[in-house]
DNA sequence: TTGAAAGCGCTAACAT
DNA sequence: ATGTTAGCGCTTTCAA
């Protein structure tokens, strides 16, 4: 046992100072800003460090820099993989500058999502990212009043004052519809998430029913179905829409999972897909792949908005000047559920 | 503009002490032990917090009581769906006592496991919660050495000295290969997780070759095929295994995803499932129902596992003793993707 | 390049 | 029941 850090307590920058016998002024430029130290001061430092097991205290570092290096992450839900991977590339990136991601869960509530917010505000983020638009003023003015850098993904830039990075829900569900109708079909119908509160969900509902129009079609108010984002509940859905005497040829989904939800449906009602009945995602999770047929969908740009967000907080955070938002491309990805409207004999 | 607090900074603790004509302690006290003070006070207190929007700063808050209110999880990856569950379970139960749940990953990797674990230990986690075993002495040493308590998930208790919330893997993966004989399969192929430095994965290898055994059967060595666990390397193992001249009729898959890949493999192959092969699968993750035909799985009790963590956890930080480990049942779960062996013809 | 020392905001032991 | 006060561990002027 040395004598320079009582056993049981966590060195401190102090035990480290001694041992090195420098100030422990020395210690914490060594450590923070090493070119500002002799180079066998710093040596000395080092070996001290290692030695000792030295790791700063969180708290007194915080309290003293007023900075955290932590970010933290607001997103509506962890039970599918949506925002797995765009987390796991924001966290990636915030990790290669020792930066830590906070992840907290909103349950597509404003309300909850505020709640986090006060939470992650009250712990000292540096940084908060956000998913979409729907919430509440008061929610920014929290961020605002501290100053809090902030990035909302999802969304596309629609507001030059904020941080945005997203892409365009609408344009990108437009031209899926387009798609569509290209092949043939004209008894469309549509399965979306819960549009209350969620821009995404609104904007890829919009950006369909304007395809339709503009090929002067109009979408029936029975044919679009609004559910939670769920397995079980696009399924549900689904089934209402082809139990109907007149069913769709169809279905434009909001998401993957609702699409592999109405999957599960055509296979229980044995209509076969695509020959009888077109099915299309969004989002391409792993998901649309593992599910027969395999899912046409829309490629989203998870990790890229993942990795810019946190590239732009970071630079945010230590430049103290608002990056500009951006908006990243979306590619429709033809696979198998999209097929030729085959006329009905 | 009041005079109490200084614009742009947030306030503080003193400022709601001069507000309220109290000390900081009795603030202190108002926040944290509220029946040790006088109604009354308390009421002035709070009306100045409100007033004021106090938050306590967490840096300060740390600092002088050695406690952080958060607790880290370190699992392998976010990517797919195996932990999203426990995982939101495990965060529900922590909020309702106002601790915070830091996630990081492991990627699989001992090295980089360890180093989360001090990157939290640095963050000054009141616990940490790990996954499986597979890790070295030391990453348990740094635990240890600094006394914050830990729980270790997913694997049986093994040990009596460690906070162990698991169910059986190998018993369960033996009744799998149990049930797949009953239905008179004898060539019975493995796909697995790679299993160095994975206990689960491992366990249930060794479960399957203990249940054929058994029934005096013997995994052939190149019918065990271990891979990462994602839809193409489960989708490749499968291609493999049944592209040989002779092929098994029935392959038990390490987890739902691999068995989901598998089952893309057979689809690929015009192979019917589960007329002309079976699988199954292990988690019962939502992929497990969205495919088709739907997999045979175990049912794992990830929210249980979720919850149970927290609160033992959550016991041992507030009594300062650990509670005891615990074994979760698992369950059978018969869908559609295995059936019953059928001669060949 | 380095050291001395003043806090950062909060809690808790002790005093009243 | 409440106040006084001494730190908690670190960063950051300011001096040397």
């Amino acid at each position: 046992m040395n004598n320079f850090s009582l056993k049981g307590r966590p060195p401190t920058i102090e035990d480290v100072a001694r041992m090195a016998r420098v100030s422990t002024a020395t210690v914490s430029r060594s450590l923070n800003t090493p070119h500002r130290v002799r180079e066998a001061t710093r040596l000395e430092v080092e070996k001290a460090v290692l030695k000792l097991g030295y790791t700063p205290n969180f708290g007194g570092q915080a309290l003293a820099s007023n900075r955290t290096n932590t970010i933290g992450a607001i997103i509506p839900t962890m039970d599918n993989a949506i925002f797995a991977t765009a987390l796991q590339a924001l966290q990636e990136t915030l990790a290669a500058h020792n930066v830590t991601l906070l992840v907290a869960t909103s349950r597509y509530s404003p309300d909850e999502e505020e709640g986090q917010i006060r939470n992650l505000l009250a712990r000292g983020v540096d940084g908060v990212v956000l998913i979409g638009t729907g919430r509440a003023p008061s929610a920014y003015k929290l961020l605002e009043a501290r100053g809090v850098p902030f990035a909302i993904l999802w969304s596309i830039p629609s507001d030059t004052e904020r941080l945005m990075i997203g892409f365009d829900n609408a344009g990108a569900a437009a031209d899926v519809a387009v798609r569509v109708m290209e092949r043939g079909h004209r008894r469309i119908a549509m399965i979306s998430g819960l549009m209350q509160n969620n821009d995404r969900a609104t904007a890829r509902v919009d950006g369909v029913a304007a395809a339709l129009r503009e090929a002067d079609l109009e979408m029936r108010p029975s044919w679009l179905i609004e559910c939670r984002y769920s397995l079980n509940h696009g399924e549900r859905a689904a089934r209402r829409l082809l139990q109907s005497s007149s069913r769709p040829t169809a279905i434009i989904c909001g998401n993957d999972v609702l699409a592999a939800g109405a999957l599960m449906a055509a296979h229980e009602l044995s209509i076969a897909v695509p020959e009888e009945l077109s099915i299309t995602g969004f989002d391409d999770i792993e998901l649309a792949r593992a599910v027969f047929p395999q899912l046409t969908t829309v490629r989203v740009p998870h990790r890229r908005m993942g990795a810019a967000a946190g590239e732009c907080l970071l630079r945010w955070i230590n430049e103290g000047t608002r990056p500009k938002s951006m908006t990243l491309p979306t590619q429709f990805l033809e696979r198998q559920s999209l097929g030729y409207m085959r006329p009905r004999e």
